[in-house]
DNA sequence: TATATTCCATTCATTAATGAATGGAATAGA
DNA sequence: TCTATTCCATTCATTAATGAATGGAATATA
């Protein structure tokens, strides 16, 4: 190739990756080769323009002035990059390839694996990825093409599909309620040991609704993670909020007050638009679409 | 690299060359690569996007319909590569790199290899290529950084310079005369053999501009190829026109009425603007801009 | 001060990509 | 009908790219 075309395009995108992780050795994890190869990527695509695009030191690699100037133009090859796979992904006709799904880690965990083997039998072409994450970053463009989220996403060019609500519960161990007791009444809940979340605000919102108004110190502990949190309350922490039907199943829990009226959690399903339109992320969706209502409880008993 | 990232964009390419070109080996060629090479590469795209992009037939490849949708991203990727390429030449600052030159085969022969070899002692970190071409096409922006040109380029974005005007004169070759004679006047120079171009209708008009109008079959001998026309001449076949600066330096060659007035070649220097920018490319420009007046004889005796 | 961590750069063995050569198919022209 | 030409696809040897391992440098922490 002559003139201006001489540069492999692929050296571009090596530029790119380092330019936004700062180091080649971030920028390899993230491309899921090795570190050598981008450095020598990286210093081929340099001796191509011949310019250096990177200042290095220790931390890392720096864009110099020059190499800050091709930023521009490599961005939009990623774009138009994605868009040519996007085209071609609305033109694939076979139920092959990868779908990327993200939920959150409870619904990873406790309701999708049964889900994702079945459909794995169904359709033994299709391959699954499943990305557990609490994360309220938009993932959906760039790492998932199927997203489970607790609120609609309502970012432009994304299909979203409601499957219900889920409601929520109050649970506390059996070895918990053992030493101290079942809870007589609502009042009697409220001078309980509860687990809370540290950051989120949610039980905070969901008892100053229910006429409860407490400050983070209410919970005499705390925690983000999910999995932590399941654990905490399944060793008897204090009284725990889940998703109802799954701590149903979970053996040694014990519901407080099925009746109480507690907010419920909305579930969406979410993907590009564009991406809905390839066989294989229809399919998924469509066997998601179905089966998600049961599986979380959002839809009441027949 | 995740997600809708994982096509080498090298691949894109690949496929845009094969679209453009209609073939795996045109298109291979025109990428100095090899053919089996190239169709590795279209079917690993294939392979990769999940869809059929040509389909092949034996007189090459012809997009299918889901291909043709990913031309118009591949282009723009193309066009963004070109914008970053610039965007790095034209921070270059060090006097280094290969700076292409396009110019017609008279004057890359008779002209430029004497001042390229002087250039080449004075920066010897610069590399020419010089790619001698009749072409009429547009070769500036593909192929070549500098061209030189018998008109005036008018595309967007491209820089010239007028060097001058080219004299040209009549010339037989002194075999000839010894056999033919020579033309007493120039009414007599209209009984001669001469050469002329197969194509082009530059002779044709040229006499016509002398109040001479012939035909083709005015020339007994006809052809477009330059190197060609030259030895025909120099053979004895019959007159010719060349650049009287270069044929003067031909021995074995007479000029024939030095005095009569023809026609004269602009010489052009053009660019295209963002590349003129580059150190290495505005150090051989400014050279030949110095250095052809006085090499193509367009400046008068001082 | 010693240790751990993270970074980039280099070496060497392994793997992947490439090109030369070849074959088969289709078409045009003598 | 035979030959020449151009095309794509395949095989095998060669070359280039890659990754594992390693080393050195810089920084933070016990």
């Amino acid at each position: 190739m002559n003139g201006i075309e001489e540069l492999d395009w692929s050296l571009i995108r090596a530029l790119l990756a380092v330019a936004e992780a700062g180091s080649l050795s971030a920028a390899a994890r993230a491309c899921g080769i090795s570190q050598p190869t981008l450095g020598r990527q990286v210093a081929a695509a340099e001796r191509a323009l011949g310019i250096a695009v990177f200042r290095r030191h220790r931390l890392g690699l720096e864009l110099t002035e020059a190499g800050a100037a091709l930023i521009g133009p490599a961005r939009e090859m990623q774009a138009a990059a994605a868009r040519l796979m996007l085209a071609a992904a609305g033109r694939a006709s076979r139920l092959e390839g990868t779908v990327r799904i993200t939920a959150s880690v409870a619904i990873s965990q406790r309701v999708l694996p049964p889900l994702l083997a079945r459909l794995r039998r169904e359709e033994p072409g299709i391959e699954l990825e499943l990305h557990p994450s609490d994360d309220s970053d938009n993932l959906l463009y760039r790492e998932a093409d199927i997203a489970l989220r607790m609120y609609r996403p309502e970012q432009l060019d994304v299909v979203t599909c409601a499957i219900g609500e889920i409601p929520l519960g109050l649970f506390a161990a059996e070895s918990y309620l053992a030493r101290r007791g079942r809870p007589a009444s609502v009042e009697d809940l409220f001078t309980h040991d509860w687990v809370g979340l540290d950051r989120s605000d949610m039980l905070i919102r969901g008892l100053r609704a229910m006429g409860r108004p407490v400050s983070r110190g209410f919970f005499g502990i705390r925690c983000d993670d999910q999995q932590v949190y399941w654990r905490l309350v399944e060793e008897g922490a204090g009284i725990g909020i889940f998703q109802r039907p799954l701590a149903r199943r979970q053996t040694g829990l014990v519901e407080l007050f099925p009746d109480l009226p507690l907010p419920r959690l909305p579930l969406w399903l979410a993907a590009h638009q564009a991406l809905r339109q390839t066989p294989r992320i229809r399919r998924v969706w469509d066997f998601l679409a179905a089966e998600l209502p049961d599986a979380c409880g959002t839809r009441a008993p027949a």
